[in-house]
RNA sequence: GGGCGAUUAGCUCAGCUGGCUAGAGUACCUGCUUGACAUGCAGGGGGUCACUGGUUCAAGUCCAGUAUCGCCCACCA
């Protein structure tokens, strides 16, 4: 209990600081009296089903844990060891039958030797019996389908009781298993003078006590699975002890069949193959643990030897079930800790007891989790629901990649190469965490994690919140909720923006829908910092920022940005806000608003009538006429303080374009003098570029590097020219012209001519520098 | 032995339905005390998309195979 205090209470700290939205009313505890009469419940119920079983068989025993454990808690490795040839006498001949092993030590416990029936070297020795070295036993020579006449020697010592394969072939031949190990993992009373001692001790002494008398024929290196512990790493054992289990296939079955049908779906899907191959292939379940932390087994057995029935119950009964007398003794044993977990859909809601909470909550949605638990935990829960309330526990499972070390190392205690969440948030702040990891991880695959890339999300909070800062800064005294559509008067810019927000919406609500979390992360901080902060809000200055005086260059357009800029910063605070709720949150309780939290605000949705591709295509225009500008500045050393004319030759669309926004485009690209017009004529020397054809000046009498700038414009002939090479071959290819589709060859087309006239006009430009 | 993932700029990785003239962050270079932000702004260099074949008008994207790394599963001593 104290132990559940300390760790249990980090845990829930943990998650209390980074914010994870949870019913804190209904924390409760695997250990409590409702879930251990859950676990209690379901035990009895298998139990009476006919689906829990105790027996004998050979479990995966750990010698340090002292405890049965299940398969999936053996780690195997790839690992090398010896194999070694051992020589056993046969009796009343002069032969000998050589078994390949890689455990000497178990000789102790050998009952037979077993060749395969078809196997001719063998076949005169099949009746005899071999005598085992040290032991002085002899034992009988059979033949066993089983064996593999291709490995080793061909013939193979049965240890029944140290052995799963083994003790199958014992059992076929009748024959008596003999334990030689103790629970610790040394050798017990049947190995004599070895008894006391561990088993990789005695295995090394007994090969060179076999070497010593000529019985060790040879060893070879031999490539195997190690089969470890995961909670200790001790080499398993397997041994022959008395356990509980439950009959695992008629649960697997419907569980099988919920995935298959998708009335689960796993995301990413790949992960069904996984679970359907577990699933088809699923052995019993070994749920009996001999510690003491666990729920008991909810089993009594009775005192009177001449009865000896056991009673299964959820309550202590108070007499033997079956004679009726006192006196019960309950079963040692607690079980494996995921026969709880397992119930953990269920008995969270109040089962076996028919609450409200269930008839309202089961099934449940959606489970996240870890891949690397798929087994113990999810194709768990979905056979409990199954089994328990005929339905699976939840419709979508999504799976989280792992998040390993910068080495790619899983995190681990023993390498102590997990960071401390809660140092991580102290130095980044808990937003920055969650959304860094978020940012970084793409659905269901593993991430690197190196604390320092929280930078990535500190910087964007802090981006957030300057944005904020401004916007409320600029905001003054109006109210945005108070203002009608009819008294704004949308500007491109505004038509820009309030298209691409709609986009942003559109894009992360799909991607949050289908778990791409990261994606929907990305898109959100690409429209913030490099489309609302670095465009629009640079766009909007001239409209809202106020004179010395106070005063602003056109009320109603100033009004205008206010609220498009405030209704987007909005909208963007609510998309953010499951990845950052803190810093959303604050910034939204300080901008006008409406309710009590951001966190139940309605999401929101993008408005049909924000979608305005000729804006989008206008504004792009603008951009790359800004930034053509911007390169030439800053290749020609132009200081940014230092204003500059533009001289623009353009017609159509284009011209338009510009004229109406020259107060926008000045600031943006540090422009004094716009001169625009189809007849624009070169200004003399100047630096020049090419935006879609049309030719851009900057005058730079007095100031032009003339080298600087032949190369610049060398350097992008270079790349329009391969650009173009590329497009004239697809043009000149029928089948291109014929099979793709229309639009697709048009967009071509128009490409061809935007750089058939940038390479001449480039060479132009370039021959005026001669000049 | 089977299954699954990865292989794209120096580094960490996006790129879902094939149209990419291959992106981001970081690192790097240049210039900036530009009245929200130097946790910042602007500009720039940097990639035969592991390899080999195939499908297609068109492949980082689809298919097959190979190689390397990683994970999971498997009762061959």
């Amino acid at each position: 209990m104290e132990w559940k205090e300390q760790y249990g209470g980090l845990i829930l700290k943990q998650m209390r600081r980074l914010g994870e939205s949870v019913d804190w009313s209904r924390e409760v505890f695997t250990m409590d009296e409702p879930r251990s009469r859950a676990v209690a419940t379901a035990f009895v119920r298998l139990y009476e089903k006919g689906l829990i079983y105790r027996g004998h068989y050979v479990v995966n025993w750990c010698p340090r844990c002292l405890t049965a454990i299940s398969d999936e808690e053996v780690e195997h490795e790839e690992s090398e060891t010896l194999l070694y040839h051992i020589k056993y006498p046969v009796a009343g001949t002069e032969k000998h039958i050589t078994v390949a092993t890689t455990r000497p030590e178990t000789l102790f416990g050998d009952v037979a030797v077993a060749v395969h029936p078809k196997d001719r070297r063998y076949a005169h020795l099949v009746g005899k019996t071999a005598i085992l070295p040290f032991a002085r036993r002899e034992i009988p020579i059979i033949s066993d389908e089983y064996v593999d006449p291709k490995f080793g020697t061909g013939a193979l010592k049965i240890t029944p009781a140290h052995d799963a394969n083994d003790f199958e072939v014992g059992k076929r031949h009748g024959l008596e298993p003999v334990i030689v190990l103790n629970p610790d993992g040394t050798l017990n009373a049947q190995t004599g003078d070895f008894a006391g001692e561990d088993r990789f001790a005695v295995r090394k002494k007994i090969a060179e006590m076999l070497a010593d008398r000529g019985l060790l024929a040879r060893t070879e290196s031999h490539r195997y699975s190690k089969a470890t512990c995961s909670r200790c790493d001790s080499v398993i054992e397997p041994y022959l002890s008395r356990q509980w289990f439950v009959k695992m296939k008629p649960l697997a079955e419907p569980a099988l069949q919920a995935v298959k049908k998708k009335q689960v779906k796993f995301f990413p899907a790949r992960w069904t193959k996984t679970y359907g191959h577990w699933m088809t292939h699923i052995r019993d379940w070994c749920i009996s643990r001999q510690l003491w932390w666990g729920h008991r087994i909810p089993v009594w057995y009775c005192g009177d030897s001449a009865c000896g029935a056991l009673t299964v119950a959820v309550d202590p009964p108070a007499a033997c079930g079956t004679c009726g007398k006192g006196g019960l003794m309950q079963d040692e044993d607690v079980l494996d800790t995921w026969f709880s977990s397992w119930l953990w859909p269920i008995s969270t809601l109040g089962w076996p007891e028919e609450t409200a909470d269930l008839k309202r909550f089961y099934p449940s949605t959606f489970l996240v989790t870890g891949p690397d638990i798929i087994f113990f935990w999810v194709a768990r829960m979905i056979m409990a629901g199954i089994e328990f309330r005929g339905e699976p526990p939840f419709a979508h499972v999504l799976f989280n990649g792992i998040v390993r070390d910068p080495q790619g190392r899983k995190m681990s205690k023993s390498l102590g190469n997990s960071p401390d969440p809660i140092a991580v948030m102290d130095e980044y702040g808990a937003d920055a965490v969650r959304f860094t990891v978020v940012y970084l991880a793409p659905l269901g695959q593993d991430i690197l994690f190196d604390a320092k890339r929280c930078e990535t999300g500190k910087f964007f909070a802090n981006k957030l919140w300057n944005a904020a800062r401004l916007v409320k800064m600029r905001l003054a005294d109006t109210d945005p909720r108070k203002v009608k559509d009819g008294q704004l008067a949308l500007t491109l810019a505004d038509r820009w923006i309030l298209s691409r927000y709609a986009n942003c919406v559109k894009d992360v609500t799909r991607n949050l829908k289908t778990y791409r979390l990261s994606e929907a992360a990305q898109a959100l901080y690409q429209f913030t910092w490099h489309e609302f902060c670095d465009w629009y809000l640079e766009m909007i200055k001239p409209r809202w920022t106020p004179a010395a005086d106070g005063s602003l260059p056109d009320e109603k357009d100033a009004l205008t940005a206010r609220v498009v800029a405030s209704r987007v910063l909005d909208g963007i605070l609510h998309l953010l806000h499951p990845f950052m709720p803190f810093v959303t949150e604050e910034i939204w309780q300080a901008l006008p608003h409406t309710g009590e939290t951001i966190t139940t605000s309605a999401w929101p949705k993008a408005k049909k009538a924000w979608f305005d591709s000729e804006a989008e295509e206008q504004v792009q225009f603008l951009q790359e006429v800004v930034t053509a500008i911007r390169n030439m500045r800053s290749e020609m050393n132009l200081p940014p303080a230092k204003v500059v004319n533009a001289v623009v030759r353009a017609d159509g669309d284009a011209l338009k374009a510009l004229e109406a926004n020259r107060a926008t485009l000045g600031p943006l690209a540090r422009v004094g003098e716009w001169t625009i017009g189809p007849e624009a004529q070169r200004p003399g020397v100047a630096a020049s570029s090419i935006v879609r054809g049309m030719e851009v000046w900057i005058p730079l009498v007095g100031l032009i590097d003339v080298a600087a700038e032949r190369i610049r414009l060398t350097r992008e002939a270079d790349k329009v020219l391969s650009d173009l090479e590329g497009t004239k071959k697809k043009l000149m290819n029928q089948d291109f012209l014929s099979k793709a589709r229309p639009d697709v060859v048009q967009r071509e087309k128009d490409r061809l001519e935007v750089l058939d006239q940038t390479v001449v006009k480039l060479k132009k430009a370039l021959e005026a520098l001669r000049a």
